[in-house]
DNA sequence: TAATACTTTCAGAAATTTCTGAAAGTATTA
DNA sequence: TAATACTTTCAGAAATTTCTGAAAGTATTA
């Protein structure tokens, strides 16, 4: 297995991008390369092509699998086991948005909203709570869209997207419907 | 200075969040702090405060600085630099959010329209070509939307946000409008 | 100008994350 | 059942990130 000078750019880039997206480099890595690649690659594939150990592969496919980003297959006649991207480009873009959302706002609602069943005791206290009333309102509200985002279906999503920066008018539109 | 155990457990649930968010513990503990805070706080404040070396909150309020999330103040008749939050709550998520697009979104775009124009030499190189035009296409349009987001201002982001669940329907709405 | 009161920098230490590769585990074939 | 062909685990090594605190830098006051 030899990658073109194109397809090494691109696995290189994602290994970078990788931590900002949620996860490190050899996973990135080889997420890009399953992607990029018309045909499923088995864990020694991986290795060779990346340069990474066996055991380092193992891991990494272990958490793409938990993220649900791809699936195991098995060619007939052999034994290994063989890995392609669990879905399209669309749906890979879907897992990462909800996984994400999941872990950078889930858990921060869960610790406002216990703070916010306290009652304060001091002037100063009941001054935090306002501020994390405020915070609390912002993540909230963030997290209801994000969840209304990730409930379209794609095609829906698509035309959305696809409509840039006429958004900001249809939205308008509907704010103002909403208001009336 | 010391903290409410309500302020407490923000500030470290807020440290530990920070790597999800694109900035490292003491960041995030810094950022925290100072939202919460009804009053500027100076270096040594935020030090003594959060246990860490006076060094490190410089860095960090440096970097605080250059992500424009908090501004410099002077108390009349103290030689000491005091710091608060750069704006609203929603003007915080507003510099985090066109942050993140730009660090998580810009370089793959710029790599991929490089990869793109090159011309392929093989039949693989040409799949890998199309695949690489999906993704390309995809984070255009993701882009797009976030930019589109990103420049509402802050009264229709709210409004939108909380329409919450109706987002879709006002979304499907202009999507017919479009296309017919 | 010198002394004082602060802030910033940065080399190396500490902590954390990632990776290797040998050993253990599992499933298939003989 | 034993041998073979694979996969997974995990202790410790390597790499990376974060943090400390002393030294250097800067601005204000005497």
């Amino acid at each position: 297995m030899i990658l073109s000078d194109s397809s090494q750019a691109l696995v290189l880039h994602f290994g970078e991008m990788g931590s900002r997206w949620g996860f490190n480099r050899t996973v990135g890595q080889i997420l890009a390369l399953l992607t990029i690649h018309p045909e499923p690659l088995n864990a020694d594939q991986l290795a060779q092509a990346l340069h990474i150990s066996r055991g380092n592969v193992s891991m990494g496919l272990k958490e793409l699998q938990a993220w649900r980003l791809i699936e195991r297959q098995h060619q007939p006649g052999d034994r290994k086991e063989y890995f392609t991207p669990a879905g399209s480009i669309w749906d890979m873009a879907r897992v990462v948005f909800e996984e994400r959302r999941k872990r950078e706002l889930d858990p921060t609602l869960t610790l406002l909203r216990q703070q916010l069943l306290e009652t304060p005791q001091t002037h100063n206290e009941t001054q935090t709570q306002e501020k994390m009333q405020e915070i609390y309102d912002l993540l909230e509200q963030l997290n209801t869209f994000a969840n209304a985002l990730h409930d379209m279906n794609p095609e829906r999503l698509k035309t959305l997207m696809s409509m840039g920066s006429g958004v900001s008018k249809v939205l308008n539109f509907g704010a103002k419907k909403k208001v009336s």
